[in-house]
DNA sequence: GAAACGATTTGCT
DNA sequence: GCAAATCGTTTCT
């Protein structure tokens, strides 16, 4: 699933993608090196409907990417020290996107050591990009992407999703955030591969 | 113009 | 296990 056929795919809302997009492979080409990630964990947010969305109160500058089109990618700024990377989901217009919560780096290991070394100490290789933050930055990613077309062709940053069986798709509430109407726990809108190591520990169960 | 707050990580107790 | 770190964006006066 690549080019035209996957925005398309990206097009329906978050919650239906997600499923499709686990085990998807995330490129970003940069000039210390490229990294490819077999995303493992999401979250789903959809938009204007979800309180835990930051497009919960409408389009604003910061958030104005994800009422555009699907495949492009929504980056901010958390607590002044991290970054956090969405891949915009569902049709122009809706706010429905996808934050990236872990994933296995599959190329470029060395790379992305690097780079996390200059911030923490990295051990394993299953905890490159095992968070938010961290995959971030283990595939480079930071504001300066915002708004980036992970569908285009010859861009820096690409996406191509190779379906994983159902079988090892979980679902559970998501982390930190009540769904609309309140208890999280009716709303299993994050999405992991079961049983994968790269996966952030204590969320692993549900 | 000012103030509050946050989709988390890290390091210390 | 808990608390600090840190700053752009949003919201209110």
């Amino acid at each position: 699933m690549t080019g035209p056929s996957l925005r398309a795919r990206l097009s329906s809302p978050a919650r239906e993608v997600a499923p499709a997009l686990l085990g998807g492979l995330l490129t970003t080409r940069r000039s210390d090196g490229t990294v490819t990630l077999r995303i493992t964990e999401l979250e789903a947010y959809e938009g204007e409907r979800d309180p835990g969305s930051h497009a919960y109160r409408g389009t604003t500058p910061r958030n104005a990417v994800m009422f555009g089109p699907a495949g492009h990618l929504y980056i901010y700024r958390h607590l002044g020290l991290h970054h956090c990377v969405n891949l915009v989901c569902g049709p122009v217009g809706t706010a429905s996107a996808l934050l990236l919560r872990a994933g296995e780096v599959v190329r470029g290991a060395d790379v992305a050591l690097a780079r996390r070394s200059a911030t923490g100490v990295c051990r394993r290789t299953v905890d490159l990009a095992r968070g938010p933050a961290r995959l971030a930055v283990a595939m480079a990613l930071d504001r300066a992407d915002n708004g980036a077309d992970l569908v285009a062709r010859g861009g820096s940053v690409s996406v191509i999703a190779p379906a994983v069986p159902a079988r090892w798709v979980a679902t559970g509430p998501r982390v930190g955030v009540s769904g609309p109407g309140g208890d999280a726990s009716t709303y299993p809108w994050r999405f992991w591969i079961a049983d994968d190591p790269t996966v952030s520990a204590y969320r692993r169960a549900p």
